[in-house]
DNA sequence: CTCCAGGATAGTG
DNA sequence: CACTATCATGGA
């Protein structure tokens, strides 16, 4: 057990936030998360929280899942003073943070995000993991970790089909098939953000949009700026139809408040 | 029942 | 270039 302080840190909102799928919220107000194999139960509130592991896999691990060395009031500190309808993302958003997430699992889980719901992609990763990933033991109770590459790769279309993948399950074995191939993920660490973009996009299924969100979430690129149907309301609505203002290097942190906040205030 | 979802793709003008 | 029809399926 470990036990800690913490600005701008809110389980809840991570949760909720649309960058991880795994993360829930359980009915004793406790959140569960599976990430890299391993299992963990995060209760607190308000700045007070509490992480089910040890001091040493809490160091060694989940310190830098939650990106909990990083300060965010230096990234808010980039908004402009003008850009009212940001502060108000801010203010409602605070404790989001940007994790730091395996990039294998986020090029699956955000190939197959197109086209569905939350909840749905959910349901669907879950499928995945159950039927093809290790199965994990935490608290006496059974979970399964996301699938490792060749698990997949050595499945028929129709697996995947069966996971309710729909049309996106020949872009999922492709992507399974590279990453047991040529192309090494890790690898692709070393690349200038552009670079990863164009290396990302050769994968089938996997446009713009995936790209940054793989960028953002799997390689920790904060200047990747994922624009979805809610960043384009925003821009529509909010913003006259010009984008808003340049975010310097920290785009992507911005782009999570205005993501949660649209959804939130449910623009149309 | 209908409608839409953290889009990508191949095709057309 | 820009624009568009189409893709499969679960959740609301």
């Amino acid at each position: 057990m470990v036990e800690l302080k913490l600005q701008d840190f809110d389980a809840g909102k991570i949760a909720d936030s649309g960058q991880c799928f795994r993360m829930v919220k359980r009915l004793d107000g406790s959140f569960f998360v599976v990430a890299a194999g391993r299992c963990l139960r995060v209760r607190g509130q308000g700045e007070y929280w509490r992480f089910s592991c040890s001091p040493e896999e809490f160091d060694g691990f989940w310190r830098h899942y939650f990106d909990l060395d990083s300060d965010y009031s230096q990234y808010r500190a980039r908004c402009k003073k003008t850009d009212r309808f940001l502060q108000e993302a801010i203010a409602a958003g605070g404790g989001i943070r940007i994790l730091n997430q395996d990039p294998w699992e986020m090029l699956i889980c955000f190939i197959i995000s197109q086209r569905k719901s939350i909840p749905a992609i959910r349901t669907a990763v879950e499928t995945l993991c159950g039927r093809f990933g290790r199965p994990l033991e935490f608290e006496g109770e059974r979970y399964y970790a996301f699938p490792e590459p060749l698990a997949l790769a050595a499945c028929s279309e129709e697996d995947l089909r069966a996971c309710g993948l729909g049309y996106r399950a020949p872009y999922v074995l492709d992507a399974a098939l590279r990453a047991t191939g040529e192309l090494s993920l890790q690898g692709l660490a070393v690349l200038s953000t552009n670079d990863l973009r164009q290396a990302l996009m050769q994968i089938s299924g996997v446009g713009i949009k995936v790209a940054e969100c793989v960028a953002l979430f799997g390689y920790h690129r904060l200047e990747a700026f994922p624009i979805d149907v809610w960043i384009e309301r925003v821009v529509r609505e909010v913003y006259r139809g010009k984008f808003p203002p340049s975010y310097r290097c920290c785009a992507g942190v911005l782009q999570q408040y205005l993501f949660c906040y649209a959804r939130q205030q449910k623009l149309r």
